[in-house]
DNA sequence: AAGATGGTTCAGAATTTTCTGAACATTCCG
DNA sequence: CGGAATGTTCAGAAAATTCTGAACCATCTT
């Protein structure tokens, strides 16, 4: 592999020069954006983007390179990157470095990175919900009602979010088909 | 006056002193954990729990009080809040200011969100994407491929999460009877 | 109209997050 | 073993976000 579109030296890269420059900037663009969507560092972004725009799989110095990031951070974006599953490192024989491609599995990104966001809260939550019912005692009655009734729609909400992330990963898994489901309102979607 | 759980005074507040402060306290802590998980701003899931935990509507300076944060952060945060639908102003005659109430259905409260947060990512992201298929044609043929297939991927992607707001939606909009979908594995599938 | 009341805005302070760069491990090679 | 190639860690720098407090605007009361 020594062949393979290197990058070591500090001009353009492989065999798309001109234009590749142009794709790889559009491409880690985009996921920069998407990624501050999730609210996750730029530089996250820009290292899957680039694993993305880049047809063979590349190692850290590649992307520090690339990207002109420290080694730092590319270590570390790529450490979170792999505790989501969003890239997965590949071992070729005869190579000391560890390369690393992005997944491509929408259904296994998102579960990677639900796991890894929203999961551990919700476990969290719904431990403390338990413990919130009895101070409501204090309270007289009619504000009391009141109360209760948020405590039931906290716990309703608890339920459902925790039934909702099995369901999204189902609608996923699902081929693309024109899904058949009519959610109620139908909201604007196109909007 | 006005009578209602005012809680003017710099005392303990309305009926429930002693225990009322353990309720709000939790309460409190609850939204701000919540919020972290949506990375908003804690102040944000404060001024959401102070109004979830109290039976009555309250105005801005009840929340900086027993909030003890700057009226400043106060109105900002209302005025997110406001925006994604998370709380509705309530007008009393009578009353010059402006009380809140927190939103009670995790629907509209979901969609708010969404709506404020990653649609406008997603609108985004689809108009970038038309122009990055001409960029390909720079590339030698077998690598051409390779991110032709990604790009398509990322079309799918796009699909999918258009599709899947309103999937979620309707999911909620549903009571909570057993949801009949089995999805695939467990759920940590395969890592 | 003067003064109180309710609320917004915004410049700078405080805090949190992210990035860098260099020191430190580890493994491979000769 | 000595040195080079790969990577990780972490203290401090840099950048971004959030909060405060005071000035300001608008409306109501007298």
């Amino acid at each position: 592999m020594s062949g393979a579109a290197e990058s070591h030296a500090p001009v353009p890269e492989s065999a798309a020069a001109g234009g590749g420059g142009a794709w790889e900037r559009e491409v880690v663009d985009f996921y920069i954006h998407l990624a501050q969507a999730f609210s996750l560092p730029k530089s996250v972004g820009a290292i899957f983007g680039i694993l993305f725009a880049s047809p063979r799989a590349l190692a850290l110095d590649d992307i520090v390179e690339r990207l002109s990031i420290s080694k730092g951070s590319a270590s570390s974006g790529l450490k979170l990157l792999q505790r989501v599953g969003a890239v997965q490192p590949t071992y070729e024989p005869g190579d000391r470095r560890t390369r690393y491609v992005p997944e491509m599995s929408i259904r296994r990104l998102l579960t990677g990175l639900l796991q890894e966001t929203v999961t551990p809260h919700l476990r969290r939550g719904a431990a403390q919900l338990e413990s919130l019912a009895p101070l409501l005692n204090e309270f007289p009655p009619d504000e009391r009602k009141i109360l209760a009734a948020r405590l039931r729609a906290l716990n309703t909400w608890q339920g459902k979010a925790k039934r909702l992330l099995p369901f999204v990963l189902g609608f996923l898994g699902r081929p693309l088909r024109r899904a058949k489901i009519d959610p109620g309102g139908g909201d604007e979607s196109g909007a």
